[in-house]
This record gives structure tokens, C-alpha cells and sequence, in this order.
DNA sequence: ATATAATAGTAATAATATAACTAAAGCAAC
DNA sequence: GTTGCTTTAGTTATATTATTACTATTATAT
């Protein structure tokens, strides 16, 4: 692939380029410090491997390279990368993309939303009910790894869990209107309701 | 695979069984029926071959199977595919993980977010100030999908729509806070700065 | 009559997710 | 002092999804 345009962007591949901005290191060591700094909560590293296979297509478009392997006296081999011109540009040509321009990006809930009468009401109030308590408590743990710090480290470096626990509120309160709807009767459905709205539709369509 | 762990869920698939629930059909009606009622809001078909490659590992994992496969007198041949008991209580029961927990998706805007270091305090002003026009456009968009249809049909219908709406408001909103935030100085960085916090570190760490 | 769009599906590759490994070293407990 | 668990560093293999590019037929518009 001779990178006519360029490699494809994701948040893995722009947090190994952003680590290698401030120095050389082996995937390892960049794994550490993304959970280190937390930015395990933005950047998928569950499965380590995708870090190690990342890696490997950026040295293949040539965004990094190799820069030497060692063998720190006790500890397994390691292979040092670095950042090339070309990675660097295109790490800073990710950002602008990624500030400017929403993704369309396809998370789960919406998709169950839009078939809900598989369900019936009783059941979804149960299961949105159980939405909710994890949804708190997730607030409840991304608001703990913010008030601790708070104050002691510049928000400049607080601003993504700001914004996850932004959207977190904002579901919440969605969920919990809805919630309250289906309670209320305000939105209802069954088997006999359905069948008639598809009549209707059937005459005007 | 003898499934004994159930099959792997995600948008597409969930869409596949959903429209299976109504009626048998072929994979191109699908493709038409998602688009028709706009659940490509909701689920990627962008790419109509990832609607075939998911039927096709619903089939190997018995959710659904193929019915017949027919020729309609003018049109190209069409394989015809049917909801297995299997896919309807998968469905069922994917319905209930997607509605009572939530998932952990992990999408660009917050990782750049963690990163806003690399660029300028300017820069950055100008690129939020982008992504603010793009996701006024977008919540238009969505509006001019939703207003002329209230009233003529059921919310129930709408609420994947409803929901999309609600994250993108408080999306500007949070980015709206952002820039003014950036704007007044409230939220700063340059060159001097980042080495200054760096030192600070090294110190106590 | 011819170009373009719609219909239905196939082929191939790249990227990512997921699980299961190897192998050496460090450390704690018994 | 050796047994067992954790950490370090990386590899192998497979499944799934994204992306591009095809084929071939029919419908429709110019």
C-alpha cells in the first residue's frame, strides 16, 4: 500500500502515535501508561493484542518504526518504536479530523430502542429499571476517579471523563423520562395495539 | 461451533432477527426495509455486503436458516431466509442485554479529547468551532425527520430518534461550555506551560 | 437507442475483537 | 528452597466487521 491516502484513523492507532510524541517505547510500556493515565476509559485495551497488531500496521504504512530492540538485563526483549515524519503529521491531521468532524458511529442502545415492541411495556420498564441503576453507578465511579484529583491536576487533563460523565447524565435523564412515559401509560403498546397500527398502515401507506 | 455460549450480538444482527420476526425474506429486502423505515440511523448498512456476511454467520450459527431460494419472474434470484426458535429467543434475549446494560463503546471524540495537548489552544478553538456548525447541521437533520411525522405516527416509533437527538443537544451544549471555557482562558496550555506541569510531576509524582 | 439507476448477490482484503497460548522473572508463603 | 501466583513481553489463531470492487439482469429516463 503505497498511503496514497491516508492510514485509517482509530483510537487506538492515535494513542500509540500521542505516547510515541513524547518518547520511543515498546507496546508494553504504552499499554501501561494508557491504564496508568486512565485513558483505558477512551481507548480499548481489554485485548492487548490490538495494541500489539496496531502497531503493526502503522509500521507497515510507515507511521512508526522500529527503533531497536533490547534486552533490559532481567526482562523479556523489547522492540522500541518511533514516531516518523509521516506519523506525526498524520497523528495531528487525526486530531483535526476527530475535533471537527462527528463520527457516525453505531452504539448498541439506539437499536434496541428501535425495536422495543419485540418486548413487551412490563418487561421493558423491568429491564430499562436495571439500565438505570448501572448507569448511576457508573456515574458514581467515573465521578470517583474525577473529585479526588480535582483541583490537584489542571482539568485540561480531566476534560474526556468530564464529557463521558456529561453524556452519562444526559442518558440518564433520557432513560428516566422514558421510563416515566411507559409508566404513566404515555407511550403503550401490545400485541391487539400493533396489529391495528398495521392496518392502518396497510390503507395509507 | 456448537453454541453453546450464545452467538455474538451487535446491531446488524439484531435487525436481521428483528426483521425475520415479521416474515421470511432475502437479504436485499432487509436492506430495503432498514432503509425505507431509516433504522440505518441505528444500524450500519452503509456497506450492504456486512448484511450478508452477518447472515451468513447467522445461518452457521442456526439463528436463522434459508427457506427457499427463488427467481421472481424478472428479477435476479433471491434466497429466502427464515427465523430459527434458536434466533427468536436469541433475539429476545439480546433485546434484554442491550436495554439492561449498558455497553462500553468506545468512540473517537472523547480520545481526542485526552489529547488536545498535541494541538494549539487556537487551533483547537477553530476545530470546536467546526464540529459546533456539523452537529447543529446534524440535529437539523434529525429534527426535519422527526416533526413531520409527530402526531401521524406513534413516539413509540420514534424513540431511537428522540434518544440520538437528545445525546447530540447535550453534546453541544458540553461543547458550547468547552469553548467557552477555551475562549476566556479558563482552560489553557502552550509549550511553557506543559513543561512547567511536567516538572511538577517529576517532583512529586 | 443508450445511459443510468435499481435489483440481487459475490469476492477479496483490511482491521479489530477475542481467546489462548509461551516463557522468563519476581515475589510471597509454607 | 520450592511451589504457586503475578508481572512482563510478545505470539498465534480465529471470528467479525468494514471497505472496495466486482458481476449480471432489469427498469427507467433521456
Amino acid at each position: 500500500m503505497t498511503m496514497k491516502n491516508e492510514a485509517k484513523k482509530s483510537p487506538v492507532a492515535l494513542a500509540v502515535l500521542a505516547l510515541l510524541f513524547e518518547e520511543p517505547m515498546h507496546p508494553y510500556r504504552m499499554w501501561q501508561l494508557i491504564k496508568e493515565r486512565s485513558k483505558d476509559e477512551v481507548v480499548n485495551v481489554r485485548y492487548r493484542n490490538t495494541l500489539y497488531q496496531t502497531i503493526d500496521r502503522l509500521v507497515r504504512d510507515e507511521l512508526i518504526s522500529e527503533k531497536e530492540t533490547r534486552k533490559e538485563d532481567n526482562r523479556p526483549e523489547q522492540t522500541i518504536y518511533q514516531l516518523t515524519d509521516r506519523g506525526r503529521e498524520t497523528a495531528l491531521s487525526w486530531m483535526r479530523q476527530m475535533l471537527a468532524e462527528p463520527a457516525d458511529e453505531f452504539p448498541e442502545f439506539p437499536v434496541a430502542l428501535a425495536y422495543l415492541p419485540m418486548l413487551s411495556v412490563e418487561e421493558v420498564i423491568t429491564l430499562l429499571g436495571k439500565r438505570l441503576e448501572k448507569l448511576d453507578a457508573e456515574k458514581i465511579r467515573i465521578e470517583k476517579q474525577i473529585t479526588p484529583v480535582q483541583g490537584k491536576i489542571p482539568r485540561l487533563f480531566l476534560l474526556e471523563m468530564e464529557f463521558i460523565l456529561a453524556k452519562l447524565q444526559s442518558e440518564i435523564k433520557w432513560v428516566r423520562a422514558l421510563l416515566g412515559d411507559l409508566n404513566e401509560g404515555t407511550i403503550y403498546w401490545d400485541e391487539a395495539w400493533l396489529n391495528s397500527i398495521i392496518e392502518q398502515f396497510k390503507n395509507k401507506p
